[in-house]
DNA sequence: CGCAGCATTGACAGGGGTCAATTGGCGTGG
DNA sequence: CCACGCCAATTGACCCCTGTCAATGCTGCG
């Protein structure tokens, strides 16, 4: 089992956090000592409901999880989608009621922290506060590339795009998962990109006749990835992934 | 001419904060004693552009603005409107690279803060600190249901669910503006909702059609709001418009 | 009064949706 | 170890919503 499926608490966030912020070993040390209950979850459990108040920030250790969103007819929307290492609700620090559903996708690990202990901690160190809100626009960068993806990319594309991000994001926080299948079945994929399932499972057919994936059953991974990013008109530029790098050269004068 | 068309400085900034948190008259002239120097912009405008740094806060006096990106091959999504007293970059304040454009829509009158300044309030006020957030997050709900409209809601439920949108939030900071006409081309209306010129055309006469709204020559304005939220399916709760009353009654113990 | 840009319209095409039947994978229980 | 059942995946036929292209009309402005 690969270490981010057996994580020793929330050092996954800390990891997730560095990446994007500059933080001191102290902030470090302060965030390692979280407390924090352990939760496992299966497929399909809903984490958060819409509407409702939510005094816990869920952070993902294993397994995926994703927001979504229904219209009054039954049509779902993903609007995001977490992988290990991601809080899942940061925005419960800052707003009462969630305007959205919070679910497992696979069976997933959680650490729960209380909203309480995370506010005491930010109100005590601007710098993981500043990390917080740092988290939260670089989902809502991600968020607005979706906005481009499914108004503007046709089916191929939108879906190529979908497994590049999932990919990239993966380097971040959990690098072990980059070269293993994508354990989202073509009905999830469906609501994720605003398609049809019978449109993905079309959509995938061609994506593996170009050589960008590699089908095996129901597993999914990536064949070529140069192939796949070209395909999907993918840059990473809305992921900031390098943001606390361009910091540091900046603040060295670079 | 409405006051919100001659505003005093960033007085508008602060009704928009206020609406959705709880500010001290302290925090209020702190706001209002933040220094900006004041410009007017043609439409069409850049004001930020996607990949570079920006260290300026620009709030949106009057007139309207949006984010915009694009993909390779030239198609364009909007992925935020910013109306009257929006705040059109705090993100700046958080991430080096804008990660999109910033454009003017109609001509428009801008009260731009630089982020050294307001960096040091944020610093010093911690409520202001969390005022910035709650609109950071609030446009990141908006965004998430502008993902449902566009991926799951048809294009007469879509554009219905935009003109729904823009009515409310007029009501929130820009309230003189919320029985004038929308000063949006059909091209710009395309852009928003992942449609093409031609088909918003087809779809507001449908619209007109139905009674929902009334068009005279380019002017489109709202005719019965209760047939356009019934068609668009919208509610307004990811508007988080109730926040700030809900936190009243909640600290009151209600 | 003429231009430029937006709006409108029609004909046609196609991407993606819908429906329905079939196949296949896989966990469960006998 | 096999049979069963369930759910996901696959496939084909068909259709419709929306895109595309191109011509025409309108309107505000210099």
């Amino acid at each position: 089992m690969p270490p981010e499926l057996a994580p020793r608490g929330v050092d996954l966030l800390l990891r997730k956090l560095l990446y994007h912020s500059l933080l001191s070993t102290d902030d470090q040390d302060a965030i390692a000592a979280l407390p924090f209950t352990r939760r496992r979850l299966d497929p399909g459990s809903i984490i958060i409901r819409e509407g409702e108040r939510c005094d816990i920030c869920p952070i993902l250790l294993s397994g995926f999880a994703y927001r979504h969103k229904m219209t009054g007819d039954g049509g779902r929307q993903i609007v995001a989608l977490k992988l290990p290492g991601d809080p899942l609700d940061f925005q419960s620090l800052y707003l009462g009621r969630a305007d959205h559903t919070v679910q497992t996708l696979t069976s997933v690990e959680l650490a729960i922290v209380p909203n309480r202990e995370l506010e005491r901690l930010v109100m005590a160190r601007p710098s993981l506060a500043r990390a917080v809100v740092v988290d939260i626009v670089i989902e809502a960068s991600i968020g607005r590339e979706w906005l481009l993806n499914i108004g503007r990319r046709n089916a191929l594309a939108r879906l190529a795009h979908l497994i590049c991000e999932i990919h990239h994001r993966l380097a971040i926080s959990a690098t072990s998962l980059v070269e293993s299948d994508l354990p989202i079945t073509q009905e999830q994929l469906a609501d994720l990109l605003g398609l049809t399932p019978v449109h993905i499972n079309r959509t995938l057919k061609e994506l593996e006749r170009a050589g960008a994936i590699v089908r095996n059953g129901r597993r999914i991974r990536i064949g070529d990835l140069d192939r796949l990013c070209d395909l999907a008109d993918f840059s990473d530029l809305y992921l900031h992934a390098h943001e606390a790098a361009d910091d540091r050269s900046v603040r060295r004068g670079g």
